[in-house]
DNA sequence: CTGTTAGCGCCTTCAA
DNA sequence: TTGAAGGCGCTAACAG
């Protein structure tokens, strides 16, 4: 049978008490430094692991944070991952993640499992804007930060990425390239990354004295290459945009494929910008020009950002950390060339 | 404060030990379907959610399954997670994925990790072919499947693809296009695919009458685009194939840039098939003829297996399932072009 | 079918 | 600095 506290005791020769204490962190320092070393020996020796269920049960903590995923196939979410395992383990804490599929019902099954877990906190990426109850859901189960999307409107602690430099950084980039009829495909409005680049996008435009044209964006109501398609068919159709802009780098995917299709070449006939950076954006044709967002930063930051709320170093109260971003030039820019709508 | 089970008990006027019959799926039958009803009831009415950690301790089992993964980032794991989740879920497991990074160290500290958590069982996809420890690492944590990748040689329960009847249809379709020097981007040995994957191309190629050409396989070290591209270099630089098979998808995206890069038209001069399907591989130019792996599948399989060998309805000795693949015929294979080495 | 009685393995007061 | 005692919330025998 596995070795438990008592009999590292029993073979340092002290009371489970003192051995509990010499094997926290944080009660180490109460003990003497013979006691101390004696105590590590036996627990080596015995291959001593703590048992998690019963350290939770007796610390009403279960040093565990939970991390909810809308879709672990979006490649952004395994750096991300990373990054807040890195930073939740150093601290000594045991990371959770579920994935919802984006399905309210899952999310919800998920939660009370990890209520029930006794998670110390909570990662949110699946944050939707104006979910009045949204918020209240993840924090009736422990301290929330919101990651990557974010309810817009609630005052919780976040960190998101900065897409209104991101969106700069690209209109800035096609104005140099003589760019001046920029579309864009718009995300879907609940989620709030779209918002925040689509108002990059128009006070980008308008930074450059450019008037922001409705018609040059076409919103989409899923995040999905497909619907990149169809909007960069009515968009190149349409308008004589001479640039189009994705929402982010999935999207874009289904934008360059339906200029193919369409018989646009891109970079001579029109520029295409993504947004994120994932590791395919160079393999495709021609290799994607888009923002990097640093996903593992953004994890790490958030997992700080939580450890510092449990731990009440700080209460958190409305903290929002925005991440820098960065262009990643490739070769989908071109210089404008100015064009007539297909039809 | 939370509800506890005492709680609900005298809510419901029992006893807490009949309370938590009453809430237990496997001792549900041991109560009267009135105090049934009621324990439900105030349940319900108290929201109470049972501690995972008291009810660990006390019943010595977790309900938790750990599953290791390599890399979180290669998109194959988030539909096999999902597999492995939902049949977990079903039976009342939770599910603990641990991301090693493909670092021996972190897995070393993962599995710690795991151990301490007192998982009832692994799932791991991380085997290495021939390494003599790794099984028993894990068997030591907790009775483990392996998943997709398997140590070749110990005989415990595994779940993987079917690579003979994957790699024979690629080889099928390719000499049914007129190819037959088709050339193999081998992956690294140490992996189980690449060998399952190299006896399947051999094998089909003897059963279609093709004499296996050893300077036609070009063996790669590390599973990333990069090797793709200099083994595609190498391949069509110095022999004549006029068909590339690659290891996986990813490493196949390489051997499409390269082919571009070097001014090879593909499928016109030189025909190329993927392997695993990933969600990209639409995307990429030309889209690319692949064989598809059910990871969800493989998935779930690996967790229905795991359970029936935790629950003991199977002792899972040596059990191997190998799950059928499917060619998906898309633009990358065209009727062969005899060619010569470009140097 | 239900109540009683003991812990599960650990941490955390309190005293010494 | 260490030992003693109690309990975290639940399940699992065993009676009844």
């Amino acid at each position: 049978m596995r070795a438990r506290l008592a009999d590292v005791a029993k073979l340092a020769k002290v009371h489970p008490a003192t051995a509990s204490r010499a094997l926290n962190e944080r009660t180490r320092g109460l003990v003497s430094q013979e006691t101390l070393e004696r105590v590590t020996a036996a627990a080596q020796e015995l291959n001593y692991l703590p048992d998690t269920a019963a350290r939770s049960l007796a610390s009403a903590k279960s040093s565990t944070i939970g991390v909810v995923v809308g879709d672990l196939a979006v490649p952004l979410f395994a750096p991300m991952i990373r990054g807040i395992d890195d930073v939740a383990w150093a601290a000594g804490y045991s990371t959770l993640v579920v994935d919802t599929d984006n399905d309210r019902k899952r999310e919800l099954t998920h939660l009370r499992n990890l209520h029930a877990q006794r998670v110390d906190g909570l990662i949110v990426t699946t944050s939707i804007v104006g979910d009045p109850e949204g918020p209240e859901r993840f924090a009736n189960v422990a301290p929330t930060v919101s990651l990557l999307r974010v309810a817009e409107g609630s005052l919780g602690p976040e960190v998101v990425s900065n897409d209104d430099q991101g969106m700069r950084q690209i209109i800035n980039h096609l104005v140099e390239h003589g760019h001046s009829r920029i579309a864009l495909v718009a995300g879907p409005p609940q989620v709030s990354t779209s918002l925040a680049r689509l108002r990059g996008y128009r006070n980008a435009l308008c930074d450059r004295g450019l008037e922001p044209d409705q018609s040059l964006i076409a919103t989409i109501d899923h995040i999905d290459p497909d619907r990149g398609r169809e909007a960069a068919r009515r968009l190149v159709q349409d308008t004589d945009c001479t640039a189009i802009v994705g929402f982010n780098d999935l999207v874009t995917f289904g934008v360059l494929k339906e200029l193919r299709a369409l018989g646009v070449r891109c970079p001579d006939d029109i520029s295409v910008v993504g947004y994120s950076d994932v590791p395919t954006a160079d393999l495709v044709v021609p290799p994607l020009t888009t923002v990097s967002v640093d996903h593992y930063a953004m994890g790490a930051e958030a997992a700080r950002l939580l450890l510092d709320i449990i731990t009440g170093v700080s209460n958190g109260a409305s903290k929002a950390i925005q991440l820098p971003v960065r262009l990643v030039e490739r070769e989908s820019v071109g210089p404008a060339r100015p064009r007539t709508p297909l039809r």
